[in-house]
DNA sequence: GCTAAATGTTGAT
DNA sequence: TCAACCTTTAGCT
């Protein structure tokens, strides 16, 4: 699930959800016993999504505000439904919980109370969010001009650019046509913005989706509803036939992640 | 019932 | 380059 798009959808539905009053939280974990109890019965005020990062501010009864960072990594999950939950079960790292709604929270790779200070160190280290509406482009580009890595690296790294994932990056990259491998060096300026556009309009229709779908209408079956399977062009299609030329999805592993490419539309 | 894989990141070698 | 961490699920036997 968990690219730029879920976090930013997971901001606004956490919010929608809890928002602006009480709210229970609970743990089955001991690892966060501690803030859960420090959470419960304080008024969740704010959500923020940064890349893949996701912040909780609460207003506390009493003391110190809290603010809570949420990355839930490879596979994290913290679906929202309306009441009553089912009995608390498995590996629960947070429950939230109002009287019209719930949230679990499982497997994240990050869920800790962290301090103002603490969330501004994190940002600093995060490229532009093309999902912000104030993102500038100028950095990464700054960035990726200069750098000798392939632009398939590039676009994952999160100091580069940040909300980018494994789905995104190759898809993206197949849209507009430029082999992974390329040095970022050799991306030309009207590449990159038109990638960066790109890039904006896809993670913008997966929150609303809240799916990522990047096959053009017209390179999907018609008829029937939309599959799962006509989602993407290359992302875990290797072997299969490209859906615009018929040769061979390629895949490598690059940037700790599974590539997928067309050799022939992205030849170059 | 077991294994591998998954839309991620960090830190050690 | 590799291992570690977090958890669930799909695909085997």
């Amino acid at each position: 699930m968990p690219e730029g798009h879920t976090i930013h959808r997971l901001s606004r539905d956490l919010m929608r959800a809890f928002g602006r009053r009480p709210v229970l939280a609970s743990t089955l974990q001991d690892r966060f016993a501690a803030g859960a109890a420090q959470l419960n019965g304080s008024t969740l005020t704010r959500t923020d999504a940064h890349g893949k990062h996701l912040f909780l501010f609460f207003r506390a009864a009493r003391p110190v505000d809290r603010l809570v960072h949420i990355h839930l990594g490879l596979y994290g999950k913290f679906p929202i439904a309306s009441a009553p939950p089912p009995e608390p079960g498995g590996a629960l790292r947070l429950r939230l919980q109002n009287q019209d709604n719930w949230a679990d929270l499982r497997g994240p790779t990050a869920c800790e109370l962290i301090t103002p200070e603490q969330r501004d160190t994190i940002l600093a280290r995060l490229g532009p969010d093309p999902l912000r509406p104030d993102a500038d482009p100028a950095p990464a580009w700054a960035r990726i001009s200069r750098s000798k890595m392939p632009i398939g690296a590039l676009l994952m790294s999160q100091d580069v650019l940040s909300g980018i994932g494994n789905v995104y990056r190759a898809e993206v990259l197949f849209r507009a046509g430029i082999d992974p491998h390329r040095p970022g060096r050799e991306v030309d300026h009207d590449e990159w913005m038109g990638m960066w556009d790109d890039l904006c309009t896809l993670l913008r229709s997966g929150v609303r989706a809240g799916r990522i779908v990047t096959t053009r209408p017209e390179d999907r079956p018609r008829r029937g509803r939309p599959r799962r399977e006509d989602s993407f062009y290359v992302y875990r299609r290797t072997g299969e036939p490209c859906r615009i030329c018929g040769t061979e999805i390629r895949t490598e592993t690059m940037a700790t992640r599974n590539l997928f490419w067309c050799p022939t539309c992205q030849a170059t």
